[in-house]
DNA sequence: TTGAAAGCGCTAACAC
DNA sequence: GTGTTAGCGCTTTCAA
């Protein structure tokens, strides 16, 4: 691997002139076309590549971002991996690396301090499951001048810029689709509070009844397969009639339409269902399922954007970016 | 952020002692206890932690590894995210930083190049779709002195050890299962011809026909839902009874049984379905779906150890983790 | 038992 | 136009 030193020592020059030239960084002064062309042949000859390690050093700038990720929602989900995608494709473009860490459990990701090191990397990207007893932590690093951008579902401080999603509209969104579809009589599966909201509002603005029957709350949030099939068996056993099921995941959306489909409700005919994540395999459910995206890479992409501003000195906003829907034959 | 120096002050001693004791590498000679308490703990307080680049500038070691995938597997199907976490839970007991590049296209793997850099990490993991065609730069690289192991079905040189999966046995192993619980008569999808060769063998050890009309190949590989449905419609226009199907996915296995189930197929009674990925979906199909699993965690994770161990200076060997089979309702 | 000094590869202020 | 020098924070050899 050769250094400056050897391209300098080739050329018969200094080490400065070579390094000020293949930086463009010149100053005020200038250097002889036919010199600077020489170095530049020379360096592309001998293969010259920075050694990152020592421009670290010199310049406290690594051209690397730390990204820590709580795994969260439920595998197969895509949401993870949605994320990642964003950020990985965003920070090849800004030529920047990319270390990752992912946690599974609550401990691990705690610690995400002693990893976090303005000696390694410019900046911290935090995403996952969101939590708030991180705050403190995370405003002490910001303090020591890390600059930090969260990507979770809200922002946790006022201080903590981040790309949240808004979990109400998600819940209205899919909320409306069933109505402008036709459905009039539609229950909810409910997880996070806020989606329910979402629902109810869209019940609203419809002028449409809230049936507390058609509501199915365990309490605690779950999203999983097990909850939609036990939900739906309560839907079908309340004897309510109902056109339409908005479930919180794709999952328990999965769960609805097997326990449905099995009791010979014809989907989407009698019943409409909706999801949330848009996973990928809503496309080869039995009946293809609609679903509401978080739209995981874009926020993923942005939140580096975020970053790298941040490291630039620029100041930013935290941005919320609206869910997505994705129709299929489940809401036809 | 307390550097040596800092440290070395506070005490009126020399750097060089406080490294010496901070690190353990005392060679020969020691110090007066009281002093090394007192150093450890004076580091302590003072939140001293090493500057990586700067360790790295001086040792030439930097532990980071990198990582570099070119996505495989069908969205969702958590090949991927398996890999991943075999390599970062495994990264993470090591103490060694990750350094994640995702590629889609292929010009984007095949610049890899560009990015693997002995002044960075000090070692290459390679996975997902293999690259014959990088061969060549694959073994620049590791003349350069740059440890590689690669995370590909099967290897790709003698000179670069691989973590493989034996595709022949995961045709044989799913085969044989619809076979031990009893199918006869047991269909097949074609994607990789390997997979292909393992579920004939399977049949032969089994003293069982070979039908021909019951294997369906397209050509290439897909491992497509959509795949999946035209193969079960053109066993069932065959009118050949068959009671199991292998498929090559989880993807494709949930298109045959969508299929199946619609025309009045009952699973498992009538015919028995199998996939491959062992994808988190398998669990919530109509009926959930049996599956053969690549193992990828523990891929991910021996991978890992073996290039540390390359790192190291040791030798290693290429190694094949073996399938392994999930029992669910469809083959039950 | 402790310290001085060189060096890893690069940048940047300043001198010539 | 070009070169000298100090310094980033650490390790390591050698001397005291």
């Amino acid at each position: 691997m050769a250094s400056l030193n050897d391209v300098a020592n080739e050329l018969g020059i200094s080490i400065s002139l070579v390094s000020k030239v293949l930086n463009g960084r010149m100053g005020t002064t200038g250097a002889r076309p036919e010199l600077i062309e020489a170095i530049r042949r020379t360096a592309a000859e001998m293969n010259y590549q920075k050694n990152p390690a020592a421009v670290a050093l010199s310049q406290g700038r690594h051209n690397a971002i730390g990204i820590f990720i709580h795994s969260f929602g439920r595998p197969g989900s895509g949401n993870v991996d949605a994320l990642l995608h964003g950020v990985s494709s965003e920070a090849r473009q800004k030529n920047q690396r990319f270390i990752l860490d992912f946690f599974e459990r609550e401990e691990e990701f705690l610690a995400f301090n002693d990893i976090t090191n303005k000696s390694i990397m410019d900046g911290v990207l935090l995403g996952g499951l969101p939590h708030e007893e991180l705050v403190e932590a995370l405003l002490e690093l910001k303090a020591s001048s890390m600059p930090i951008v969260t990507i979770f579902d809200k922002q946790i401080n006022p201080l903590l810029p981040n790309v949240s999603f808004d979990q109400v509209e998600m819940g209205r969104m899919a909320t409306d689709h069933l109505i402008q579809q036709g459905s009039r009589k539609i229950a909810h599966i409910v997880d996070f509070e806020e989606r329910c909201e979402g629902y109810c509002n869209a019940l609203i603005q419809n002028d449409m009844p809230l049936n507390g029957k058609l509501v199915y709350r365990e309490g605690g949030e779950d999203f999983s397969y097990a909850r939609g099939r036990r939900a739906a068996q309560f839907f079908l056993d309340s004897k309510t009639s109902f056109d339409g099921v908005v479930a919180q995941s794709d999952e328990e959306a999965m769960g609805v339409m097997n326990v449905l489909l099995a009791a010979g409700v014809r989907i989407p005919d009698d019943v409409r269902i909706i999801g949330m994540d848009n996973a990928p395999y809503c496309d080869f459910a039995g009946v293809s399922l609609s679903s509401v995206s978080q739209n995981g890479v874009q926020r993923g992409r942005l939140a580096l954007k975020m970053l790298m501003a941040l490291i630039d000195g620029e100041t930013v906003e935290s941005v919320s970016i609206p869910p997505e829907l994705f129709v299929r034959e489940s809401t036809g």
